[in-house]
DNA sequence: GAATCAAGTTGTACTCTACAACCAGATGGG
DNA sequence: CCCATCTGGTTGTAGAGTACAACTTGATTC
């Protein structure tokens, strides 16, 4: 086995152990936000306001589990839908204050949670880790 | 914001993108062995032969879980369990023929699709990922 | 204006998972 | 040796997350 082989041996691996690992983790970090809530509060943040079929698009999800999660997160008060001005049958959702802030709070905890993880790392490694990880993810 | 900072943050975000598409992707690659169902039986070749509980320990998962998720797996003929002779209780699992030849064939599968996705990587750079990711793993 | 398309919702069903209750065999102190 | 306790495993139950299909309602297009 070449040293290539070997390398994406352990990427293979690891990679595998940790998205096993990581929705039993966020569960256990903040038990009243989902890896995928919390992904969605995040993603309405960043693109402040997008309709539900966007979200189902970005995160490669049917529309129907996103209507539910939206569902959820506005049941929790976290989310809001406004209409549409130009098109009536679609909504806008936006966090509300308390979205806003919830996500603020899980987002620390999680900051965190990885600062520990990572804090013997030098900046350096940091960096690149990061570097390869976006390059991994980049590709659909 | 430092760099140190910045780097922390992305290799959050991207892990957590990771994960989250890391459930539907396997699905995708192959529906007839979840993750998990493909991690079980992978440490079951690793350590010809250990029993649910180890499974339970090692996997972090409540035993109820393993006991379910073995029991399919022996329906589908790709594990067999044995009597455990130090203790009556306990069985010890195996893979039998036909679980080698899934696994065989489903990591074939994922070893393709890692190496397309990272065909154009170089060598250094696939173990320093490589390093990286074994590292970031470790600890627990 | 009728046919088609798109955004969301709802009914249904399946998988994964945890927790609690339970059973059966193992272990250890009197 | 015997009962108490511990341990490995299974089963009942429940809840989250997800998909698919059918449907409703508004938009688009010919």
């Amino acid at each position: 086995m070449t040293d290539r082989d070997e390398s994406l041996e352990i990427i293979q691996r690891e990679l595998t152990a940790f998205a096993r690992r990581a929705r039993a983790a966020a569960a256990r970090m903040h038990p009243q936000l989902s890896l995928v809530s919390y992904a969605l509060l995040a993603h309405l943040e960043d693109s402040d306001g997008c309709r539900p079929s966007d979200l189902a698009e970005q995160f490669l999800l049917n529309k129907s589990t996103i209507s539910r999660q939206v569902a959820t997160l506005e049941d929790l008060g976290l989310v809001e839908r406004r209409p549409d001005p130009r098109d009536q049958r679609a909504h806008i959702l936006h966090l509300t204050a308390h979205g806003r802030g919830a996500l603020e709070q899980v987002s620390d905890h999680r900051r965190t949670a990885f600062q520990e993880r990572l804090g013997d790392w030098d900046a350096d490694d940091l960096a690149r880790f990061a570097g390869y990880l976006r390059r991994y993810n980049a590709r659909p």
